[in-house]
DNA sequence: CGATAGGTTGAGTCGCATCAACCGGGGTGG
DNA sequence: CCACCCCGGTTGATGCGACTCAACCTATCG
């Protein structure tokens, strides 16, 4: 069986058979949640990896005050941070924004994992590598990009990311953010990933409506949103 | 010799002697930048990885229209990115802040360095899981903390930090940084800046002149930047 | 002594937040 | 079946935080 995790690190390295059994082997502790519930929260200790296996969910800190911002997007094929059993305590929350199935490797399995072949270990070692890349440029995004180019520029990663486990049709995929969710992680209020939406849709670059984006002009959006896709390192993955 | 290094890394595992020994056999390319300089830009295919001996430097990206953004800040003790060799081009510069002294390990001597002992390797590991941690700490003062909790927290942070290397006298510790420079990594403007260090130092919890920091109060400080040190994962260093 | 880098100040503007009201659709219960 | 609710989205008015522009100040250095 061909999973969005198989396609996910494939890029990162090439799997072979026996390494994806390796890794499907620790898929057995299945857990579902429902929308906009933890996965686990800021301060625990944690005793596992979590592998997305359908559905989005978020990482993300807030304060007492109530300000919130999502710090990840993970997608279908994303594991959560493959080596955080170094760490002691999390620092953050993890949060389902859809529905969400995950799996859940044991730690001791993840050193298994990556003892079992160098392919593994390099691809769970990329793993982590990239999502610093991504959320690098999320700190460019927050710090200097302004409400319209943060906007344009997600949808940009999203497209990418997506396409890169064959989520996409052409320049269409499903969007289950809500307006209130891309404002967590634009650093946006509501009202104003409203309005940057309508501004974004005016310029015909996008079309989005009923959950679904379809990015008319890629291209375009790009050059609006200053996107540099080598970040993701995924060089092989096309435009459309 | 008890370098910035070895007590960078002894807080992430006790390093024996041998391995103090083979991480000091591999700082033999010593270089020497001016402030203001470029340790590789971005697009570039990286072949050794930097270990900052002395001065302050940053990870920063920048748009063509000028626009620049600061992504960390690298003190003395500090690895930038012992992995990177995994990736196939930077997708960010690296340049001084001060005149800064750099050892460069090629990358067949990370990997030499990581075989030798899991000690190591796991040090390693844990330099490039907190620098990650910082990353999201970062993206959340960027989205979510006012222009004055962002500059407090940064302070918070670098006491921090600086006093993991022994680089501080008690609250106090060199800041060789311009207003231009934390403005880069602040996400504002030098103007704005001026004013909220202005503002800063009319509460009393801080004094800063002539490039030196002292904080009288961390406790307040950290109240007021919302600072919660335990991303840093630094358990054993006190308060002042 | 002039030049330059860093810091300071003021005025005007704009991006985005906040507050508040309202709309529309899907689900629920009476 | 309809009334209602609630969630997500939309709109307008207002205010503030931060930017920009521009001038000026001060210390350092050649």
């Amino acid at each position: 069986v061909d999973s969005f995790l198989h396609r996910k690190l494939a890029h990162f390295a090439p799997l072979t058979g026996d390494d994806r059994q390796a890794l499907d082997a620790r898929l057995r502790f299945v857990h579902r949640f429902g929308p906009h519930e933890d996965l686990f929260r800021h301060g625990e200790d944690p005793r596992h990896v979590n592998v997305i296996l359908e559905g989005w969910a978020c990482r993300y800190k807030q304060f007492e005050d109530g300000r919130r911002q999502t710090l990840a997007l993970f997608l279908p094929g994303d594991m959560c941070d493959p080596h955080v059993f170094l760490l002691d305590r999390m620092s953050h929350s993890l949060g389902s924004l859809t529905p969400v199935t995950v799996a859940r490797i044991p730690f001791d399995e993840i050193s298994g994992l990556m003892d079992f072949s160098a392919t593994l270990h390099r691809a769970l070692l990329l793993e982590v590598l990239i999502t610093t890349e991504v959320q690098r440029e999320w700190t460019l995004s927050l710090g200097r990009r302004t409400s319209l180019e943060r906007l344009a520029h997600l949808f940009c990663e999203l497209a990418l990311r997506l396409r890169s486990v064959g989520l996409t049709d052409r320049g269409s995929f499903d969007l289950p953010l809500t307006q209130a969710d891309l404002a967590d992680a634009l650093g946006l209020s509501t009202v104003h990933v409203n309005r940057m939406l309508q501004e974004l849709r005016a310029t015909g670059l996008v079309e989005q409506r009923a959950r679904r984006l379809t990015i008319y002009d890629e291209q375009g959006l790009r050059a609006l949103a200053m996107f540099d896709p080598s970040y993701l390192h995924l060089n092989q993955i096309a435009l459309l």
